[in-house]
RNA sequence: GCUGACGUAGCUCAAUUGGCAGAGCGGCUGAUUUGUAAUCAGCAGGUUGCGGGUUCGACUCCCGCCGUCAGCUCCA
């Protein structure tokens, strides 16, 4: 390599020395002169930027292009697109204020500070105002300032005056420009805000400066942008159809579940349709936990403020946790159980406890009330009254990770039934935290090996363990791939201690257990709510609701459609029959749009023959026509099989 | 909890500048007896979320509360 000259690797795998300071653009156009038209960002390395800023440094280089497929081309897409949005808001309240506007993972957001909170006219008019900004083609320039100046560019910018104050000494400052417009800003950015050229502004709202609920609050404005504009309009319809999947919705359409006003927010009304649903997941995992060595325990939902007080709930969760219930002639006041924790806790101190009798395996599917934050309930997903498919494990220490193991084989084979695919973070000792260190090491250790023996792919949450323990969570993804966490898997150093729990050893002495709380569903609330929107509301057959419904096709065959779905409801299934005195089309829609797995439809030539004509949902061939023994056998077997179709 | 928007029949939505609260679906009744995604007709259904206020008159304007939605914060 020639002295001083750079080694560039193009993603052609070809290299090529240049001089330092030539910027992406102008390389560009000595490799090849189309790119130039197509590239609106450099990739070195790992460092996107701008097409005209100097390279000064050897590496891999790729020219980013206009495409909607390249996240890193989005990325500074939708960054400009935030810049664009800021020009335009600038332009129309000039003493708004700037907080930050990044793009993020489905388009871009920029907060501001503003006298007036926007209206759903004021985005019209801002994005009319965008149209203008990007059909003004102007170009994104970039600079770098001293720190002096800078303070100058932002003296009536108290936001970028304070982002400012961060850069660290010695980093460089850089400033863009577009227009009118000038932010302070890292980087990196189209060419020119004529390439920003589908976006839509979805929504205001108001969003606390950096995060702090204790900090001014600005308005932010979302908005996407792509290249294509198909795909921009793919993406608004894909919105429409998460809408159409929304387990709110489904859940009234199909009459699963309700929450009334009269009784309170965030309090779930199971209705016969979703509680049918519920107790086959009861059922479902409760079979599964005798299997693997659990017992049963109930307990009470209210208990003194002391045993809260020697859980330390009242000094910890006391914000979550329902006011205190007074009681005529008591001294001490009441709550209601935010977690079962403490209870189970009670049960294993009530006696003795040998090292042959652990583990030990308490499961119990509970009601908890948390008045967890009003603006923070979401339908099923997020709710006061959450039913838990909760468990303590007390083992030795050194059952740690056997027992973490198993509740991962678990935890997979459940999911693994609703086809679920879930992702695993692993969150470790935070700041604040009790217990030894030594003790910590040895419970990380143990998570982390049996997270390894299983082979499963995890992220790890430094710092983001509970103060009493470090956890492992199981996040699921919806079918729109929004991520809720399911199960949680948490070591606890605390409340064995708190408690005084022990057990006798081989030793003859005493040594403290080690607690597990698991969930593997999470909440029953949850969990059915996010399987509403993994399945569209299609469940299949082994958690249909109505698996099963049997139409006569008149009147006079009312007996003969009853005779169906009683076979069917003696061999186990969930059988209705509808003989309501609409025509069949009609009744046939309405069984298609509840979602019912199986149409059965009786007519005369059924009736005569012994058969049924079968309209399976979503199935190729529209109706099969056989004995009704033979289909009664199809769908138990499709039932004990829990097939997902 | 915070910011904003919204709240009309069981559901989805109308109702001009403040002037008699309506439609479709659903429900009920009757007719029709139906062969694979909506048969026809009639009827019932409302203190317009709740409570105040302004006004001759409030679904409409103002205030408070409750709830819902979006986001922030927080979390199963």
């Amino acid at each position: 390599m020639s002295a001083g000259k750079l080694k560039l690797v193009l993603q052609d795998s070809s290299e090529v020395e240049v001089e330092p300071g030539i910027s992406a653009r102008e390389l560009a156009e000595q490799v090849n002169g189309e790119l130039v038209e197509r590239a609106i960002a450099a990739k070195l390395d790992d460092e996107i930027m701008d097409l005209a800023r100097p390279i000064e440094r050897s590496g891999v280089l790729r020219f980013l292009t206009e495409s909607d497929d390249d996240e890193d081309a989005l990325y500074v897409l939708r960054h400009s697109a935030a810049h664009v949005l800021a020009t335009a808001v600038r332009s129309i309240w000039p003493d708004a204020g700037i907080g930050f506007g990044p793009p993020i993972a489905e388009g871009f957001y920029y907060d501001f500070d503003v006298k007036h909170p926007f209206t759903p006219e004021d985005l019209e008019k801002i994005e009319a105002r965008m149209a203008e900004i990007v059909a003004g083609d102007e170009p994104f320039e970039r600079r770098e300032v001293g720190r002096a100046e800078a303070k100058e560019l932002f003296a009536d910018d108290p936001y970028k005056l304070e982002r400012l104050e961060e850069i660290p000494e010695g980093d460089a400052i850089s400033v863009y420009c577009d227009g009118s417009f000038l932010d302070l800003c890292r980087g990196p950015h189209l060419p020119s805000t004529g390439q920003v050229k589908h976006f839509k502004l979805l929504h205001a709202a108001g969003a606390y400066w950096r995060g702090d609920e204790r900090r001014q609050m600005l308005q932010r404005i979302y908005g996407t942008a792509f290249f294509e504009k198909s795909h921009l309009e793919e993406y608004l319809r894909r919105l429409e159809e998460a809408r159409r999947r929304d387990h709110r919705i489904l859940g009234k359409e199909l009459d699963l579940f309700s929450l009334q006003e009269d009784v309170g927010p965030g309090l779930i009304h199971w209705h016969p349709k979703g509680a049918m649903i519920q107790f086959l997941l009861r059922r479902f995992l409760e079979d599964e936990l005798l299997k693997r060595g659990y017992d049963f325990v109930y307990t009470p939902h209210i208990a003194r403020e002391t045993l809260f007080r020697k859980s330390g709930h009242l000094q910890a969760y006391s914000e979550v946790m329902f006011p205190a219930m007074g009681m005529e002639g008591e001294k001490e006041d009441y709550r209601v159980k935010p977690m079962n924790c403490p209870f189970h806790m009670e049960i294993y101190a009530s006696r003795q406890r040998s090292y042959r009798d652990l583990p030990l395996r308490y499961a119990e599917i509970a009601s908890d009330y948390r008045n967890e934050k009003s603006g923070t309930l979401h339908g099923m997903l997020r709710v006061r009254g959450l039913t838990m498919d909760d468990a303590h494990i007390f083992c030795r220490s050194d059952q740690i990770e056997d027992e973490i193991y198993e509740l991962l084989d678990l935890a997979a084979y459940i999911y693994g039934t609703f086809g679920l695919e879930y992702r695993l973070d692993f969150s470790t000792r935070p700041q604040k935290r009790i217990g030894s260190d030594e003790a910590w090491d040895q419970a990380e250790d143990a998570l982390r090996a049996a997270i390894e023996r299983r082979e499963l792919a995890y992220a790890v949450d430094a710092g983001g363990g509970a103060f009493y323990g470090p956890k492992i969570d199981l996040k699921f993804l919806d079918a729109i791939g929004r991520e809720w966490q399911g199960s949680t898997i948490q070591l606890d150093f605390v409340l064995p201690e708190r408690f005084d729990l022990a057990y006798v050893g081989a030793d003859n002495q005493r040594h403290r257990p080690v607690m597990i709380h698991r969930a593997i569903y999470g909440t029953f609330e949850r969990f059915i709510g996010g399987l509403i929107e993994h399945f569209a509301g299609a469940f299949p057959v082994w958690l249909a609701p109505v698996q099963v419904r049997v139409l006569p096709v008149s009147e006079e065959l009312d007996a003969a459609a009853r005779n169906v779905s009683e076979a069917a409801r003696a061999a186990g299934l969930r059988a209705e029959l509808d003989n309501r005195a609409e025509t069949l089309s009609y009744r046939i829609r309405d069984g298609e749009l509840q979602k019912i797995p199986y149409l059965a439809v009786v007519g005369k030539r059924e009736a005569e023959a012994g058969t049924v004509a079968v309209r399976h949902r979503g199935a190729e061939q529209k109706q099969v026509v056989m004995p009704v023994s033979e289909f009664v056998k199809q769908v138990v077997a499709e039932d004990r099989s829990r097939t997902l179709a």
